[in-house]
DNA sequence: TATGAATGAGTATTCATTCAT
DNA sequence: AATGAATGAATACTCATTCAT
């Protein structure tokens, strides 16, 4: 019935059709945007529940209320909206380190921050690193989806980082993406370990260990 | 006998039961002590070519021709009979680490020589690698399984190979642990960096970036 | 407007919804008017590419860049749209069959060839045939849905070559409806199995086939 | 328990042990070829209420009261419990050919036995026939399956007829295999155009159609 | 006139595991 | 020591169709 319509607005200017027209496609839009961004939500929650295995649409529609077939909606298969999840994961940890990256003007500074980001986002992103770093990988890679790539954004920061550090001459020259990649592996490898040992490597851990990492990279490089 | 029967009765494909059977008179040419042994082997060879996904008990069985209730009688469940073949590749893994110490008299040496050996194995076994490293990295610290621990044991080999080099003055003194942690680190990162990058990541760029990698290693832990 | 920001969140593989949307932009083009001439032209192409079993009404209306819903709007129920494939099919089908008829003045030759356009329409239109005479074939009889009826306006070109070939005495007399069933039961059968047949049966066969087949009905049929 | 060993036999002979394992691996092949004949009568009643379109394996479980997954143990996928769907038919189909081919001496006659037999096996069995003939053709021609072949047989039947009939001089000499085939797609034509044709067409109208094809075809292959 | 949203029912198939023998 | 039988639960995905707007 028109009893929802009459409440959304009433005032003048335009024809009433065309206002409710225009505001019955916002809030199509809107509820539209809601409902695409819930499954990502539950399906984030079921994801970091129950884990990459038993992670299924089946279990994200009932989560939600709706039926399985209202995924396909939103979502063009199960890859889709897993890949949905590692983007907004990738979203969230470019910010991440471009914020570490700003908040340090010294090249050295600039690139220690960066590892600190890097491994404190996935200490406390375990799950969406986890699916972004280790179980889909193929994501990151996969050039065909995604063309903002905040997976690319990323690797992009630190590789800026190096290569300005490498011109402010705090680095040796050389191959800045090869370079970047070191360290890089670096950080994952020391951010993968700490999560796969769960229990025994906690924070202090990490810390420590980050500690020895950091200054080993700075003076293993430096010219 | 009735036998025979049902392979008159029903032809072409061959049902779960019927292809049993068949590989039933084949298999008698296997050991019947180690049978343990066969399924793992057989195990193994499944989970090369399948992965880890489409790794199962049923395939398993049927490869050896012995029906999927058998398995149970060697190994408790699914997750047992992973944990084993984990468990072969670390053994695996520590030979080719310990051949890799020997190698090399000199400290630095030795340790560049472990990083190599660590990469060449996880690029020539790389179905095993990410089980091991990647999928279950669970397995490895799990003390409750393994008695013999060659998990354990191969990171005493790295282990003690820091050790000596902080002995001889090689490296900084320091946590022989924690140091130890980093440089696995640096290598499991390159490591699964290369094999998740497939295509695009060939055994040269490996060798390459492990040239930096060692470099900023050596460097970066001198006194 | 609202709707880019759907396309930017969303990248890379097409959404039900969005692929609908963007197709929707192009159709403009398409006739209003006889939107069912294109919702049929459609279905039929979908229908000659993905085969009976493969034909949903989803598909037909993507091609047309139309929402599902409104293919409804034309077309009762999926039987219904099919049925207008047939009919379609028929109409066809009776055009060559009356060209054919009108090819040959002689009445024994008539229905030789008669026969021959039958055959032929079966193979150069294999999946119409398959769902007008073997599929679908309850269609052919359902009187209630077509006033125009051309399956049975084909069978009446048919039925007036054997009347006129019996009244020329070209064949003996007999029940026209009866001897023209058995002579369309003929040509439907070599039709169908070389259908069916598939590659083993290819022009030629069905040529010599047919070589055999009409001289026995004419021999068969002369008084 | 014991018990229910006990009850099957109690006589002399062979050690009880081997007359109860005898006895045992005969009552299993019983009940094994028992299940495998229910589940096929199931999929058959099944086949013939629904219709091939609305045939499941699913629903033959539910039918014989055991779940989904069991089937698979006794037919490798749906194809293959429709496979034997319809080497039943045709092993029925192949044995009233072969009854008729006896029944008649005179070469003449003998043919037409065959086509009234081809034809009274279509009208008294109409699902087997529409899946054996009209909608599963490819399983005659598919080679890779069934070895024994009843569909092959079948078609032997009637192309030793043809030929002993063209050796009597009863019919003109001519290729076997070719003529053969006319002759079946006459009556395959009768019969299925017969069973689309539904209530219009009874057992009256095929016998008066029948009369005129084999007249047609008898006087057509004259010498 | 057309559509977006939503659904319920359904599909074949695979899997790890248990149990009585 | 080994097995055949059986199962329950689960999976992703597709379809025709309805309804309010």
């Amino acid at each position: 019935m028109a009893s929802t319509r009459v409440k959304t607005t009433k005032t003048g200017g335009a024809t009433q059709a065309e206002r409710l027209q225009a505001s019955s496609l916002q809030r199509r839009e809107q509820q539209r945007e809601n409902l695409r961004g819930a499954i990502l939500a539950a399906a984030g929650e079921l994801f970091l529940e129950q884990g990459y295995e038993a992670f299924s649409m089946r279990q994200v529609a009932e989560r939600i209320g709706y039926s399985a077939t209202t995924i396909y909606r939103y979502y063009e298969d199960k890859d889709d909206l897993l890949f949905a999840i590692v983007h907004e994961g990738f979203t969230e940890f470019q910010r991440e380190l471009v914020a570490a990256a700003e908040s340090a003007a010294d090249p050295i500074e600039r690139m220690v921050a960066l590892g600190a980001a890097y491994v404190r986002f996935g200490m406390q992103n375990p799950v969406h690193y986890r699916l972004m770093f280790m179980q889909r990988l193929d994501f990151v890679f996969d050039q065909r989806k995604d063309e903002q790539q905040p997976m690319v954004g990323s690797f992009d920061v630190l590789q800026r980082a190096v290569a300005s550090a490498m011109d402010a001459g705090a680095i040796e020259r050389g191959d800045v993406e090869r370079h970047s990649q070191v360290i890089w592996a670096l950080v994952h490898g020391i951010t993968s370990l700490a999560l796969a040992n769960g229990g025994r490597f906690g924070p202090d851990d990490v810390d420590r260990t980050m500690e020895i990492a950091m200054k080993m990279m700075v003076r293993g490089l430096r010219p």
